[in-house]
DNA sequence: CGCGCCGTTGAGCCCGTTCAAAAAGTGTGG
DNA sequence: CCACACTTTTTGAACGGGCTCAACGGCGCG
């Protein structure tokens, strides 16, 4: 039969890890890397749409997203969904302020196939204890997140939909970029328009007209799951996008 | 003359620090708070509306917002603004990832008559050597300042003109309340409806809109800078304001 | 082929905006 | 204490961006 053409369900180790220089343990030599493994509790393999955690939840696991996508969400009593954040490979997640006795105050669930590292609330304590350059990498990747939030809220509160819409793909065209450089400014992009507009805060169908508008002016071209931007300067002008600001720093 | 009535601007000492239990220094002992004192560049007095820093500008210094109200907001390149954060005595602010290079993503700026404490960025670099309390003690910060976010966003996203109104009045009135226990449902309420506005994402206009139906509702009172919440259960009803989620763990 | 998910389009409505103006504070100096 | 300037709040009228409701089209998959 030669190599079966089901999914590899192999658990990568740590020492060979081919996203660690985006992850929490960028900062760790090959030598301090072995002692990860002991820590990581799971490998584990989602299917598009499964949970990784829910609001509610009591808080004893963190994460580090392997392959695939996911996203943060927050639910109101009535259903609505606020998405809060996209996760790429090598992102973090699933640390709160009070992951000794709090809940979860927002779910996270798989976009496409993923999977994730799992680390224990105890295990990433003694990591942090034993090595204390992870904490300040957390530091760090907590300020990003940060900045990435706050342009995010400014979309939310003072952008209209073209602007939120081209915001979001440009956002997301740079993170993935940042990870796989290319040339022809096309990037893999899961996302239905269901998603998008719940993470620019519109309805499905007005994200719809959003994205006509734009592919129509040329800006762009979405198409079976891929995003292509033939000239981003051009876009970053609809979408009044600082580049400065946003450029290297909010990257990992 | 007795005491002058002229504002107070003796510098305070550090190891007398009466919001230390709500600022990044709550984790030292006494003896360890002596030495915060020499890293302590500077204690500045600010006017309302005084610039702390700004947009674009180089990351030099962090600080600790030490009397006073404060807030966070970012420009967009046609002066629309989003406030993104509102700060009270005790808050960190000024630390960004990229300390070392970067500009700052976004404006702060004194809301009332203010005070800052001034720590540069070698300084604070040094104390969370030696610290490594401090470490910890930020990410837990800066993991709350995340949760206010991610409901922040929520209330852009999702919620309608007297949710999102409702909720800025409650998580205000919650944050005040958590450090100045009272028992009148009542707190000092320094914002303008411009500065609402540029929070909640709305026009001035229709904050004041929303206002006057709030207060038709007999929900809320909002007279000479003070707002008094009669019934904070029913006003959490109205906002769709999850107590649970909120609570203390967004707080402090 | 049929079912489900996702994308697309149209028509009408409504929430929040824009534009305009007046009223009510608030602080300052005479 | 009043006069004046300035900021903040309040109200009205009309517009419009984005929503709601409804239906149809396309594509992948069992």
């Amino acid at each position: 039969m030669g190599q079966p053409k089901k999914r590899d369900s192999r658990v990568p180790r740590c020492d060979a890890c081919p996203i660690r220089r985006l992850a929490l343990f960028q900062p760790l030599s090959m030598g301090e890397i072995e002692a990860v493994q002991k820590y990581r509790a799971e490998y584990r393999l989602l299917a598009p749409g499964e949970a990784i955690f829910r609001q509610g939840a009591p808080t004893l696991e963190t994460y580090t997203l392997f392959s695939g996508w996911a996203f943060l969400y927050q639910n109101l009593p009535d259903g609505r969904r606020q998405i809060l954040r996209f996760l790429l490979p090598g992102d973090f997640l699933g640390f709160q302020a009070d992951m000794e006795e709090g809940v979860r105050g927002h779910s996270a669930q798989a976009l496409t196939e993923a999977s994730i590292c799992v680390f224990p609330r105890e295990a990433l304590l003694k990591m942090f204890k034993r090595q204390s350059k992870l904490g300040v990498r957390l530091i760090w990747l907590t300020a990003q997140d940060q900045a990435i939030a706050h342009e995010h809220l400014a979309s939310l509160g003072r952008r209209n939909a073209l602007e939120r819409v081209a915001y979001l793909l440009l956002e997301i065209f740079h993170r993935v970029r940042m990870r796989q450089p290319g040339d022809d400014n096309t990037v893999p992009f899961p996302l239905t328009q269901d998603v998008m507009a719940d993470a620019v805060g519109l309805t499905n169908i007005h994200v719809n007209r959003t994205l006509r508008q734009l592919r129509e002016s040329g800006l762009l071209v979405l198409k079976s799951r891929r995003l292509h931007i033939p000239d981003p300067g051009a876009l970053a002008e609809q979408a009044g996008f600082n580049v400065e600001l946003f450029g290297p720093r909010a990257m990992i």
